[in-house]
DNA sequence: ATTACCCATTATCAATATGTAACCAGCCTG
DNA sequence: CAGGCTGGTTACATATTGATAATGGGTAAT
């Protein structure tokens, strides 16, 4: 998933630049505007996943702004206001706001009710996935295919799969393989390495016996490659 | 529209009659619980349109309940609590809740956010309905069809097929199944998951013996497949 | 009070993965 | 060619993990 927007509209500088800071280490990608009418301009131009609104702005009363924002604007916005009195909350609410949170506010709750609104309509994010020749890997969902068809692994061909395919292209030593799949008391059993890269090179390889993508390093360890 | 049901699930009798008639003098219908266990109950026979949840419940933390909620629940959660405190909410709204209000709360202010939960939830309330082989689930009605007769799924094995339908593809693991579906103290109770799989697969599957849907994957977890 | 049903739990049997060893095939070196 | 490396292959016992049926406690509906 890219970076999600969040366009900030208001005018005191010290909040912007605290919102700014917070939002941007939190991974998401800011935009500002001070006024109502610079911020109806770049909710337009920029279309920002989701709009942080004071409701007082100098140049326009913010329920008007939060109006004139959802005739079009369908994305979530949370109003950020000095004003806690019950009125201004329920007009807000009422005229399309999904949130509203009162000045001086947590960052932390603030974050999470970001996290809360986006949610909305957000499906689940794609996973990486590594494909090549006739192969494709899945690490986060822990699923490998071949032509299309799910290949069963067990866990120590996963894992020992998985290791290969974060370094592909790297030589990985018997005593390294052995250490991450077996753990550091097996730095010795190369046998069990002969044995398992035998069994992922039948699932894997279109000729197991004339291997392109595990390939030995003899003496030294193994290598994956990922062939085009 | 037909009126709107709510389910209040709140310990404390004064609040209970409080929000009983300030919801039902502004046209939404309202069901009650005391407990967890009666709340969740409540939450599957009558699919309120939304749930007030306290999060200071005698028989079960808040939280739990929210994440068992939210295993198959779709529609809007608003939590009421006497906890004010960043960690409570952050934790909340995190675990899918829409909104969050500190006990006393303001009513005109209660039923503003309502509104707004409700809007919300009902954009996004999409086409819901998975559709494959001679099956169909309504996440949202919380409806399974197979050969378009009705089948019927307990809490747990709706929750369950809930979780595998949302990570259609992906491999979940014992612990993770484990921890959505029963809560975090159950994570070595993996024979509770071969259980409640083989009634699942009774259900579902054409060949409960052959399973094509729910597939073991060995040392690992399980994973649910979509087959065109 | 009776019935039905869900759930947690256990016992038992079946399937699968793993570690291990025996054996085989090149290949280099003397 | 013999002998010692290194790596590949196969087979199998054991340990781990999974499937299934059955039990009893608890709860809600009738």
């Amino acid at each position: 998933m890219s970076e999600q927007k969040i366009l900030v509209i208001d005018d005191e500088s010290p909040i912007r630049k605290l919102l700014q800071i917070t939002l941007q280490s939190n991974g998401y990608e800011v935009a500002e505007a001070i006024t109502a009418k610079d911020g109806l301009a770049k909710a337009i131009n920029q279309l920002p996943d989701l709009i942080l609104l004071d409701l007082g702005l100098p140049d326009e009363d913010g329920h008007s702004v939060l109006k004139k924002l959802r005739t079009w604007y369908t994305n979530p916005v949370i109003i950020i206001s000095v004003q806690s009195s019950e009125e201004d909350i329920v007009i807000s609410l009422d005229n399309g706001a999904n949130d509203y949170l009162v000045k001086p506010f947590r960052t932390g709750e603030l974050l999470a009710r970001i996290r809360s609104a986006l949610r909305v309509g957000n499906i689940s994010d794609e996973n990486l996935v590594i494909q090549f020749n006739n192969l494709s890997i899945d690490l986060a969902a822990r699923v490998v295919k071949k032509n299309n068809s799910i290949i069963k692994l067990t866990l120590t061909e996963y894992s020992l799969l998985a290791l290969f395919v974060r370094n592909e292209g790297k030589v990985l030593t018997h005593r390294y393989l052995l250490k991450e799949v077996w753990g550091p008391g097996y730095l010795n059993q190369t046998q069990y390495l002969r044995v398992y890269i035998a069994q992922l090179r039948k699932k894997i390889e279109d000729d197991p016996n004339r291997p392109v993508h595990i390939i030995t390093e003899s003496g030294v360890g193994y290598r994956f490659i990922i062939t085009e």
